[in-house]
DNA sequence: AGTGTTGACATACGAGCCGTATGCGAAATA
DNA sequence: TATTTCGCATACGGCTCGTATGTCAACACT
């Protein structure tokens, strides 16, 4: 047993968690990493140490938010039969997940201005990859129209984020949330081959 | 004549001028101020009484870029004859603008991060405006579905916006850009009344 | 088991940046 | 011309990040 890791890769937990509440709440600049760790009983020697400089330690908690993202997502889709059915039921999923103000400022605000395109990220924004791939399926079976699929994929997953960002912000997100669903639903029909939705 | 305002809103264009630069090749987090100022002959003292702190120039900044946007885009839009067509012009200009590293960095990255999701911003953001416009005057004629406008707007906007982020960040622009556009434009015929365009 | 070595983390230090409080001098005013 | 205004410069304090150095427990080897 390798007591060393063990707490090693404890503390590298600890302080994600940290990270996402005190990112979440404050945003990545505003974030003191003294108070950061201080609050789970450690300095920033650990943090320099595990995650490089503050940089790495935002990426660390971009993929693993990144992850979970994908994970619902996909469950979401999974959940409906068809497979048209699914890509709506996925986006619709990211525009309700992006409602959670930690995935906003994490994700959506902070994490491209200091990581850049969400592209190039080392995570390989897990959700996009599984929007590809299920693009590419619809195309292959002649569903979509055949477009790059990349492209697609980038455009809805665009698009839905950027409802998300106005429905949260809007003073009442639950009334805002269905006309954002609904013009999301109506847009990626303008993918399919055939016209009659 | 006023010599002493004259003189101010020289200076004023002068760090907008010079912030526009910064900003665009180092980042808001990284750019500073003591540089910014020295490099037009003026101190931080004539920044923080112009313009209250850093995200108040900030602010200037991405209001002036996003009024030059939106006079583009609308000019792209206006040379179509038609309203539809205007609407993808429109798009289609948005996507290419987006290119320019300036209005990346600071429009899109910097901005919404520490300013907040755009729809908030004083500049009222005029491109969406501008969008939101043709899409009322698009279902009040019956050529788009009735959807909410702004919703249709804004999802437009989100998915241009986000493919003029992976077209810049892809290593050759100019073969993925018309794959993006096209699909761009597949996309909104989504968004069309009568399925065959 | 005893000893040397590794390495994960703490501590100490320096440099840079932002925001405010204060001072100054030219332009506006009367 | 005397006075007030105010746009900007100067000076200061506090905070933050990143690095260089120290330290002590966990491991390896004999």
């Amino acid at each position: 047993m390798n007591k060393r890791a063990e707490k090693m890769a404890e503390n590298r937990a600890k302080l994600i968690s940290a990270a996402r509440k005190a990112f979440a709440e404050k945003g990545y600049a505003a974030a003191s990493m003294d108070d950061l760790t201080s609050t789970v009983g450690l300095t920033r020697g650990a943090l320099y140490h595990n995650f490089g400089d503050k940089r790495g330690l935002l990426a660390a908690v971009v993929d693993q938010i990144d992850s979970e993202m994908a994970l619902y997502a996909q469950k979401a889709g999974a959940e409906t039969g068809d497979d048209w059915q699914g890509l709506l039921a996925e986006g619709t999923a990211y525009i309700e997940m992006a409602l959670d103000p930690e995935i906003q400022r994490i994700v959506l605000l902070d994490g491209p201005a200091v990581l850049g395109d969400p592209s190039q990220w080392p995570s390989q924004n897990s959700c996009l990859q599984a929007t590809i791939q299920i693009v590419e399926k619809l195309i292959s079976q002649g569903i979509m129209k055949t477009v790059d699929a990349e492209a697609a994929a980038r455009l809805l997953n665009g698009a839905a984020l950027n409802a998300a960002l106005w429905v949260a912000a809007s003073p009442t997100p639950e009334e805002v949330l269905p006309l954002a669903v609904e013009a999301f639903q109506a847009l990626a029909s303008g993918l399919l081959n055939q016209p009659a939705r």
